[in-house]
DNA sequence: TCTAACTTTCAAAAAGTTTTGAAAATTCGG
DNA sequence: CCGAATTTTCAAAACTTTTTGAAAGTTAGA
């Protein structure tokens, strides 16, 4: 397969993947693009490159670097802003997992907490099924974000060693 | 907290984060709703406790039915079907997991083996930026493949004893 | 077999999300 | 400080997904 083929698959596919993820096709897609250039691109590089509007390219972009995905790179004597995507895959998932545990996993725990604390009789059965759920809900979703603390902070060849051994 | 208002809050809590996740909002609600109900509940429950349209909650169950978190249920002398959620968090969370690792997991990975075959001198800067993203993308997807079938298939006491130890 | 109860389908409408592109704002070199 | 280059904004348009509801299909018991 040529350079070029593979790439557009690559880009497209990555799109496509992103989607199920709950990140927008552009988004991800810009980010693939970038993962695969060797060199910084500007904002018209990457219009051109995957054929969307300014708007759409910098909005993504600025998405992009919130979730610290993305880099401005300012190359000297040059006034146009750059682009640059962390390569290192490993610090990539434990961005993303840090950001989507920030935005998701926390306010979930938070609200289970309130919800633990229904009125009425145990004895109801409504009331203990309910209890019940969210309690067991609650006690996994403690122990994930433990674990993902702990992966957060972990380095790649610890993480993949340990995963190795117990995990053969 | 009433009982009445804490469903509320939960049901659409957990809509509204299943789309996050790439599930629309009503199929987590209802999933939601049924895993908070002690007994089996008809379509015309879901429907009114809901209000949503005999099309739309009738589509909803059935891909709930295909994802194996809602069965089913035959009461004995009733016309009615009924239908119940998977009360087990932990079995949940393994069937999301086996799902979606099936769904989306291993086709990208077949994607990335054939990318990495791209033609093209080494020494070219994009393909070696090129074969390099994609090898560690793979490395580190078939490392979690690997990992998520070990989950799969452990228990949650046997799970959450390893991860008490290894990530206190 | 017939029929009422129940379930499924699907085209059209509504709702939600993403994209565009032109205008406004900002920035930097001279 | 000026003006060209560049970036950002945002309302409207395009596109995508979800929802509705009526009609068609199925089922079980009489």
């Amino acid at each position: 397969m040529k350079l070029t083929e593979a790439k557009q698959q690559f880009i497209s596919s990555w799109g496509a993947f992103g989607t199920h993820w709950g990140i927008n096709r552009t988004m991800a897609q810009i980010h693939a693009l970038l993962l695969i250039s060797p060199d910084p691109l500007t904002q018209d590089d990457i219009m051109e490159e995957l054929d969307i509007s300014r708007g759409n390219t910098n909005m993504n972009i600025r998405e992009l670097i919130n979730w610290r995905l993305v880099e401005r790179v300012l190359l000297p004597g040059e006034r146009k802003e750059y682009f640059t995507a962390e390569k290192d895959i490993w610090k990539v998932v434990k961005q993303i997992v840090k950001e989507r545990k920030k935005r998701e996993l926390e306010p979930m725990l938070q609200l289970l907490d309130k919800l633990e604390e229904v009125d009425g009789e145990k004895k109801d059965k409504h009331v203990k099924t309910f209890v019940d759920t969210i309690s067991s809900i609650k006690k996994l979703g403690r122990q994930a974000d433990k674990t993902l603390d702990v992966m957060i902070k972990a380095e790649e060849s610890w993480f993949l060693g340990m995963m190795m051994k117990f995990f053969k």
